[in-house]
DNA sequence: AGCCAGGACAAGT
DNA sequence: ACTTGTCATGGC
């Protein structure tokens, strides 16, 4: 499959922390695993191509049937973000699994990228099934709800193998269910999916961003309070207002491109 | 060696 | 409602 699209670097959309799960191979390419598919991409040519024949499942993933030029346009308008979309340009945000994107994004919290990986990684390779090629798929919440923290402790999630056990039995007995979410607005998704132990306003709005397309939604870590700090002169008690005032709908964009921006500058 | 990590939580003002 | 200490582990 060749997908001919200008706004799409695959460095940009996998280096800039919304995924865990794709890995730069030494010819290049990346290999990644989504759903239950092992799949490899790379570019050629100017374009991308990736060896999965699933067209549909890369047309939504990679969310090729949005066009980043006018959004990006509208965000140029403002001469800081002129500079990180410059910078990340290509990037895309991933439609992933809510699931996936639950449990990653707990292991995500006060934590650094390199050891996230290594996480999942060992959560896939130890509880997932296996896939081609020693690849593993996510493991589901109904294999997760039957474990126990000594299970769990192969991981070394420390103290959030708590909150992981928390989450997949809210999803496995039906508390949580994460299918309704699409449909909610963000404030009211946003406390549904608090309700889970280790999911607070950082957590649940990567959830909302990375897996729901809940674009308006600006999730805030340290380093785009930084930013925001930095480069805008915003203190944290005025970071909402002028967030929603200076990105509206387009909230989740801009904070990809000044989070990849701020990262890969120091 | 020591600080920090895409924070959350509980306990304390 | 705002501040502070703590949490398990390891990357740099």
């Amino acid at each position: 499959m060749i997908i001919r699209n200008k706004d799409f670097c695959l460095a940009h959309t996998f280096e800039c922390g919304q995924c865990f799960r794709w890995n730069l191979q030494p010819d290049g390419s990346y290999i990644g695993v989504v759903q239950d598919k092992v799949i490899k991409i790379w570019e050629e040519n100017g374009a991308v191509v990736t060896d999965c024949t699933d067209t549909g499942l890369i047309e939504q993933y990679f969310d090729l049937n949005r066009d980043y030029t006018p959004l990006k346009n509208t965000l140029r308008h403002d001469a800081i973000l002129q500079a990180a979309i410059e910078y990340g340009y290509g990037i895309r945000l991933l439609k992933q699994q809510p699931w996936e994107a639950l449990v990653s994004f707990i292991i995500s919290a006060n934590n650094n990228i390199p050891r996230i990986k290594k996480i999942i990684e060992a959560l896939c390779r130890n509880f997932g099934s296996p896939l081609q090629d020693g690849y593993y798929s996510f493991p589901s919440a109904s294999v997760l709800s039957k474990l126990t923290l000594e299970d769990l402790a192969v991981i070394k999630s420390g103290y959030r193998a708590g909150y992981i056990l928390d989450a997949a039995k809210k999803v496995q007995c039906g508390d949580l269910d994460l299918e309704a979410v699409y449909a909610m607005h963000p404030d009211q998704a946003r406390a549904y999916l608090k309700q889970v132990k280790g999911v607070g306003d950082k957590v649940a709005d990567c959830i909302l961003l990375f897996a729901y397309q809940k674009f308006a939604v600006f999730p805030k870590d340290v380093w785009i309070k930084r930013t925001l700090h930095r480069l805008y002169g915003l203190e944290e008690r005025d970071f909402d207002t002028a967030v929603a005032e200076k990105f509206g709908a387009l909230g989740g964009f801009a904070q990809q491109y000044l989070f990849y921006y701020e990262r890969e500058r120091s």
